[in-house]
DNA sequence: GATGAATGAGCGTTCATTCAT
DNA sequence: TATGAATGAACGCTCATTCAT
């Protein structure tokens, strides 16, 4: 009876997260699958087993669940991004390199625990779009570097260009990335690092 | 009744075409409006005139209205890649220029005679996403790349990874170029050039 | 094949005024035993037999089938009220005579044709309130004795409180005699114009 | 858990009450507001601060409430009505005179009450149809008319039809009187007693 | 082939009500 | 008893699609 709670142990609590964890689940899954404008609430609270009514109890709208698990991709990857940042001060080649990596080795965790979560008898679902997570991440990698290509010294050809180039390697190379077994984070970060910096003609010649 | 035409073109025959006409206009205004997933088979068939049967006549889903649309694109814009392609034998550099060239012409024309046909009194109807015909051509341009860069003498890094890149470059400078005022498909591809050539440090460091 | 039509007769014709005309009969059915507020959609079309989706072909919403009922009963109405007014001009305890028996004969009337309709089976659906016609019908009643009140020459004590108060005595005396059989309306009529004219004290002590 | 009382009003029973009184409050608010169709249960409970579940605790339903607040009007009219009644023994017009002249002033009352509860800020909360309270002393006058009527020497012409005009007069006469402002429920009673017993010839000519 | 009304599954959402805590 | 999350029926409404005309 006696009970030493650093978290809500109460019976009740306990299922309110485990609800809350199962209509984020599912949401995150139903995005990935259908992409965020084919999914429906409906398909969500499907997959939870809950009763329809219920996902009313955690979140308003589609758009609601969504922003939730986008916050929580950007408060996870915001800190990490922050360090890079202020390691790099003034080094623009270091923070493009540093922070591709840790945008490859995001996603390439969170697409990890997504096939992880997955029942195996389900062969072939193919993911259509990215997790709120993903695209939320993505756009604080496109913030940081439309900063940082901004503020390099000298004037620049196009700075929105630019931006819309690099950010565009980034993430159809990360796609590309994710398809590959084993997933090599490393290797996409270096080619896209050295494909945004010096194109095609600065890749080497021969693959590693 | 009276049919006097070497060809079999009676009433029958111009009315189908017309029909198909018809909704794939309407398909393209709708698409462009509304984007991919908020267009419906009733906001097409509405635009046409037509009777919500007579759609069905022609196409059998909305899938189908949007493959026939970017067929149409890939029809208009491939004979001009292969020209492309047949001038560049072996000069690499010379085929993604001027590919990108193409590409940047051609989808700033199809945005042209979009605007162009909208009545001028609805000012703000922002395009949703690329029309269907942008998204073949992009194929296209995407499936020539892929090879060019696979034929390209000597080993190389990563021609998937590569293709990929050049693709994302081509795509999301193409997106920003239909931004802007007046449209310069010159300045797109002589910076998506220089971009998938030699990267951000080769870019000239002032604006033209 | 030939065919001599006066009114629509085709086959498709034929089954969209029958749905519009199930459409209103269920509409008016579920208004009297619901009542307005109650009623749903759904138990309107429920009771037709059509699907669903049918009911918006011909209404946009329960607000819509509501006044085109009540719509029809004005429409009935109307004229017969404006031939009275054309009669008792100047005569204002002729006004009121007719107005009221032409009102009990109206409501009468669409009682019987509804208790008519009803299949026998059912044996005690209590009516909650007015069918939409009536309603209608009863707001002209109103206006007319409103009109007449304030026209009366003389000053008058409270024309405000007059009217309502001929108003209520009309519907109230018309809801009694609805449930009676067989239904007076005659009587009914007779007692309304008394009271209203002349209260309790001018009734005759024994019933005819 | 300490308990000095001699009878058995403990915490318990306390907020027993409490609560009852919340609910039938909250009821009262959100039938006035809201009326009663479009209230729901969830108006109320949302109201009073309680659970949602903690509402079946005392009433089973919407209907339910109401009839509890109807009962409270009923029970806080009954004596009233009562005392009259053994005042007016034989005197019909009395009866009739000070019943409603009681029921003018009862409505005012409850209706003054209701205005005063609400915070003044939000200037323009209409009464949507009466309050519970409204019907159930309606109700009581009614049937007091009833066997007034029913009970007068001689024999009378029709006493459902009459009591159910005196009663419209009365229901009628009261709204409108509540509308106005200042509430004159002398001039209502005076009214309506004139209008029922001698109807609109009998009423003065010029207003007082 | 064109028509356009009928269909009914499905959507987002609300609500009365239950019941484990 | 009070709580408040879970439930699931029901609502208004839209849509893709069919099919008799």
């Amino acid at each position: 009876m006696s009970q030493v709670a650093y978290l809500p142990v109460g019976k009740r609590e306990q299922t309110k997260v485990q609800n809350r964890l199962a209509i984020l689940d599912a949401a995150r899954e139903v995005f990935g699958e259908l992409g965020y404008e084919t999914a429906t609430v409906r398909d969500i609270i499907r997959r939870t087993g809950l009763a329809a009514g219920t996902f009313y109890n955690y979140y308003r709208s589609k758009e609601e669940v969504f922003a939730a698990l986008a916050d929580d991709g950007a408060h996870r990857f915001g800190p990490i991004l922050k360090a890079i940042r202020a390691q790099s001060l003034g080094d623009f080649e270091a923070f493009i390199s540093r922070a591709l990596e840790a945008y490859f080795e995001f996603i390439a965790d969170e697409h990890q625990n997504w096939i992880a979560r997955r029942p195996p008898d389900e062969p072939h679902i193919h993911i259509q779009g990215e997790t709120p997570e993903m695209a939320a991440v993505f756009k604080e990698v496109r913030d940081a570097m439309e900063q940082a290509i901004a503020g390099r010294q000298g004037p620049v050809s196009d700075p929105d260009y630019m931006a819309a180039a690099c950010i565009a390697v980034a993430r159809e190379v990360g796609d590309k990335m994710l398809e590959r077994r084993p997933v090599d984070t490393k290797g996409a970060a270096e080619f896209a690092t050295a494909m945004i910096l010096n194109g095609l003609k600065g890749l080497p010649k021969a693959p590693a």
